[in-house]
DNA sequence: CCAAGCTGTGAACTGTGGTTCACTTTTTTA
DNA sequence: TAAAAAAGTGAACCACAGTTCACAGCTTGG
């Protein structure tokens, strides 16, 4: 036995590995999972392609990964905000804002997480992230209907059409690309439709 | 002079034109534009792939067409579901259902027109076709709120709003992939959303 | 029917970008 | 320090799909 993997070497793999995937979280951030080729990735980590290859053995494995990592933290963050003591529907409102604020501070990487088509791998991970989104979501409306703060309904349809009308609004076709596009500024915009959400729900005005 | 474009050819040509842009939309409602090959078109139509670049330059140029065709279509149904002479919000709701059930009807080609990510030149007529159906909209919620049916608001933040939570129910990641996947029935989840999305626009029940 | 000029053909070409692999360098232990 | 084994390298490979082009087959007007 001449080689065994040391302490040492174990954190810089794992130093390289953070490397790779922060490199390549940043390039989706740029321009989506499209456009990233595996050798940006490389360059940009300042290692060869080969052994960007040692650790993901294919770019599926390595986007899988990346979205992720960028999806927990979105989630999470949501999480926090849909918790408190507050009632459902201003605590949904909260957590929607937060939604929007983040999405509008890095559209590109919202985009590639909620609407850019992906690989079938990558793609399995978008619905689970989903999936969280809509009972996270969901959780809070039943919460809202059994306090009496909103009308019977079916959460999960209810949920699905919040996080549609968002996104559409923040990161579809029709949303401003750039700041000062548009003659909205920001905060009106989202202040639009939480309204619009709100009032879909079937909440009172908050 | 040997050789003019006779009727008879110019016929010929034109149903040629014209099947090979109705194969290619088959195939596109099929499978969305990504995965549509300009030789599977060609093999769809009956002619060789050099034919096919006969009559259209490049990829990017017959998908552009097949776009504007599929857009004028599902563009000028809701065009004339919101004319009449009905209230503002009852007419929204019977062009919204139309969507949807159209959107049912065809979930691919209404996620390629809607959602899937194209080529600049093709998105380029995306934009334009979200622009008609903002404005369509639009302008009906602007009679709404003229007519006094729905409370004063920014009607171009609304119509974007109320597409995006359609599109996100019926052809987003969470939506019901193949019939009967969901224990709701179609017509469940369309009257849910409408409701969602009227009550968005503050309108009062229907 | 013939020449001119068009339309149709599909095998071959090409650019792109993911992936591989023979080789070099580094690390570890005896 | 030497042998063993892993990590790192990057030029070469390969598959795929859009595009081209030299050629065959029709159409037309004389």
């Amino acid at each position: 036995m001449a080689y065994r993997e040391t302490v040492k070497v174990k954190a810089r793999k794992a130093a390289t590995r953070n490397k790779l995937l922060t490199s390549a979280t940043e390039l989706v951030s740029e321009a989506g999972f499209r456009q990233v080729q595996m050798s940006a990735v490389a360059r940009k980590s300042g290692v060869a392609v080969g052994t960007l290859y040692k650790y993901f053995a294919s770019k599926e494995k390595l986007f899988t990964n990346v979205f992720q990592m960028a999806t927990e933290r979105e989630v999470s963050h949501v999480e926090l905000a849909l918790q408190g003591s507050q009632s459902a529907p201003q605590r949904l409102r909260n957590a929607l804002q937060l939604f929007a604020e983040r999405a509008l501070k890095n559209p590109t990487l919202a985009w590639a997480l909620i609407a850019e088509p992906v690989d079938p791998e990558v793609d399995l991970e978008r619905l689970i992230y989903r999936a969280r989104y809509a009972q996270l979501f969901e959780r809070t409306i039943e919460q809202g209907i059994t306090a009496g703060d909103l009308p019977s309904q079916n959460a999960n349809c209810s949920s699905t059409a919040l996080v549609g009308a968002i996104a559409e609004s923040l990161i579809g076709p029709l949303a401003p690309k750039h700041p000062g596009d548009n003659s909205l500024d920001q905060a009106t915009v989202i202040n639009h439709i939480l309204n619009f959400c709100l009032q879909g729900l079937g909440a009172s005005k908050t």
